[in-house]
DNA sequence: AATGAATGAGGCTTCATTCAT
DNA sequence: AATGAATGAAGCCTCATTCAT
């Protein structure tokens, strides 16, 4: 009588197909054929719960920054120390990306196929938070828990340059955890912001 | 009757326009018409000097690829201190991408597009330089001048991550050169393998 | 549980929808996406109403030739004389057109994109009223009003090409009237029926 | 040894059978791949002589409005008398209209198909000749050779709208060749220019 | 060394229509 | 009376590549 099946399925099956597929071979080199007959719908269906391919890839991309926006600033708003919550901030990105490596792969390796438009908000998005990890490097500096010798918002490249190649180099079966990869991650970092110590 | 172009400036007219058009909108984006018209001949042209639109790509990887490692390969066999000549590589790799700042957009994001050949022998010299890279902090490591608490490996790849993405935010008319910026990312790679001092 | 709207206004605003986007672009190029929008509805209501998009079209067409019919009876079959039941009538065709350009540009520019079988059914009711107006020039020519070198047949498709031609150059907001831009063609009309005069 | 064959078979090919088909079927309802069939090659041969389906139109635009320009200027600038002049004119332009039946047919009910920037194009050239053939009923009028009573406008529409209407109703094989009925036409034509002899 | 016509496969998207509700 | 998800066919166009010259 009720209907429970929500708006999900079948738009949920094709941005999970969409994306395993867009990370297996590229965004340009998958065609919308194989993204729903993945999903099991036909093209039809998909134009029916996306404007185009390119809205696709941009629901993808909206999906992975509002995630990442949200537990960013659960960590930086935290209670805790700059360097804790830099830290924790560091662990859980990478431990995120790890967690969800279709999406980072797709990330800046697709960002240029998006039609001008979609990439100048997708762009404006991803600043932001860009702008609230580079803040909370800042935040150290000016508290001269972190050394100021390099500008915040290079460090803030530097780190997340190492984050999006995860994509490149880690495979989920190998000996190291996405948490503990973060962890190093994150002490590398903090050690390269304690300054010229012996320098 | 007379024919004055030499080989060289068409064949390396066509590898330059294609650098510029790859790293500006995408491998798969760009047409193979788009690059003849820019450099000023056919398609026929074209296929004389390459074989297909991989090979051409292939082509900028193997320049990229081979410029690197020789520069590499200077700099870590120099007679300096292993910090030092980590530090002169680091430096270094940094100022060459980013003097060839299309070359470095194009590395990470097109990769995927060469055919599987192709790019198995691209993946494969790609390794031998990050070999080279990883045995110098491994050095640096054995000797006791680096801390040994991250792998050199994983260290490797932070720091290349790095180095790649900064095809998406370096601008050369910014406030700091390719060296500058070089300097920046030695330090702060070198500052991370000094290891837990005060933590 | 309560349902306002008769079962009139969906169905005319549909048809009133689709004159206005058929005469605007064509009927090929209005999807029935298009028209539903504009109507307020959706696709259901409109297939509720019509059989087809092709249905919608033959409605149109049924609309304007009913009323055309008509006029055109009532004013053949009145008690003037020969010439003044032509120039009156031709006056109202051209000024009933005018009044109604969306379908006077829809009728010859989309006829052939009706359904074989409606387009029959089309054609043989517009061959009647054709055939109506024809009569009555060659009452004229019968009865010596008119000069019958040329005949009705050609007078006829002479004079209605004028008319269907009024949906590429008539402006409503122009300087003249439909009632006046049917004066005057029906004056040329009169006139080239007058005959060898000096000729 | 040296080719005989001008750019023109394909070519041209592809310009007749888009014309017979357009003509036939309708401008949207004739697909890339009917024209390519009917002409015996393949869609990419289509694409390397004409940018689009619009632009294949246009070039059948292009064909008529040059033609039909340059027939019209003979006619206009002999020596005879304006009414001689016109009389030829007209009669010329109907016996080229059903002579090229499908051009005729295609000219008003496809013009809203093109591209908009296209579309003003052919409507300028389309002016162009519009103002010729108007400006000789203009010198009648100047002259006192015909009526003045009713703007050369609107008897030109009045007038070309008879024209392409041809499309409609005339059939090759009828009793009437293309010459009798442009004499009949301009005869038509000519004597509603008399004005007001008994009316 | 280089041209330019031509192919054939495949890509994205649109659309009229149906159907369960 | 009306919705909206879904289909399936078709449409226009792009493109890497080949080949005769």
């Amino acid at each position: 009588m009720m209907t429970m099946t929500r708006d999900e399925p079948v738009r949920q099956r094709l941005l999970s197909e969409a994306t395993r597929l867009f990370a297996e071979r590229g965004f340009e080199s998958t065609s919308v054929q194989e993204i729903v007959s993945a999903a099991g719908v036909t093209k039809g269906a998909m134009y029916h719960y996306f404007d185009s391919k390119d809205d696709l890839l941009h629901e993808i991309y909206g999906r992975v920054l509002r995630m990442q926006m949200e537990r960013l600033t659960h960590f930086a708003d935290s209670d805790a120390s700059v360097s804790e919550r830099l830290h924790a901030a560091a662990t859980d990105v990478v431990a995120t990306s790890v967690a969800n490596l279709d999406d980072t792969k797709i990330f800046f390796r697709s960002m240029h196929q998006l039609a001008p438009d979609t990439q100048k908000i997708v762009r404006a998005e991803r600043r932001r938070y860009h702008e609230r990890f580079r803040d909370l490097v800042a935040e150290g500096q000016r508290d001269g828990v972190f050394t100021a010798d390099i500008p915040a918002e290079m460090v803030t490249d530097f780190f997340f340059g190492s984050v999006h190649h995860l994509g490149t180099w880690y495979h989920p079966d190998g000996p190291l955890s996405g948490k503990e990869v973060g962890g190093h991650f994150a002490d590398l970092l903090l050690r390269s912001l304690r300054g010229k110590v012996g320098d």
